[in-house]
DNA sequence: TGAATATATGAGCATGCATTCATATACTAG
DNA sequence: CTAGTATATGAATGCATGCTCATATATTCA
């Protein structure tokens, strides 16, 4: 058993090597902070549905609360946060905003994360 | 120009043939919170560097703090997250604890996050 | 048995965030 | 220009959450 050399914290170490390999493989700070910002991105339900209900295609800001059954305040500020992380898109024709999906890869995020909720069975 | 139908906001309708189809595609509330869930599960800078970590395999927790450079008492909390979302795997030996990645979809959802950042060029 | 070590966890605190409310902005119609 | 409508946004509020600190539990070793 080794003294940790890290003097953030007084832990010990358990397997120094597995400890600096995983040094090396781990996301450093930005990355693993960008990441957690995408993914916080989609950590809420009503960003879901939002998300959801654009697949159907590009809806404008009042029809998303109509469908979500929301303030229009409310569906936009949340749509600000989608638009600042890139997952959707912004057309403006006249006082209508119509929003769309914007990015390919949300697709991906969410059917996977999808599959794997509901391959859950023993979720409460 | 037709007058919302729903009592819970008294938001107009642009299109309510869209919101109609909009609302069959919508994911359904229950569904919508677990997949945002488990994306909350995601949206963390030490969980996603916890998961990052053990990609090169099985780690006990003192090693994870060493690694992340964080206390015993936070990692410790944050696996407990994990694995209450089916993220991570325990397994005992002696008095170590080591845990390991559970989901496949997991790999599939990181790695998937990861390309949509490291696409993104223009993020602060 | 008793000391030491690894992990888990409850309480407390500070911060973040989703919504509401009020209001501002922007566009259209008359 | 004025009234009306669609959207955006700042402030306030209530609630969730990540960390620390203290402590409990579990296991090993002497």
């Amino acid at each position: 058993m080794i003294t940790g050399e890290l003097d953030l914290c007084e832990v010990n170490l358990i397997n120094a090597a597995m400890v600096r390999q995983a040094q090396g493989q781990m996301l450093d700070e930005a990355t693993a902070t960008r990441l957690a910002d995408l993914f916080q991105a989609l950590a809420d339900p009503t960003r879901v549905r939002i998300l959801s209900a654009l697949w159907v295609g590009e809806l404008c800001v009042c029809d998303l609360a109509a469908t979500l059954g929301m303030s229009q305040s409310a569906i936009s500020h949340q749509l600000r946060t989608l638009r600042q992380l890139g997952l959707v898109r912004r057309r403006k024709d006249g006082q209508v905003v119509y929003y769309s999906l914007d990015d390919e890869h949300v697709s991906g995020l969410f059917s996977q994360g999808l599959e794997h909720v509901r391959h859950q069975t023993d979720m409460p």
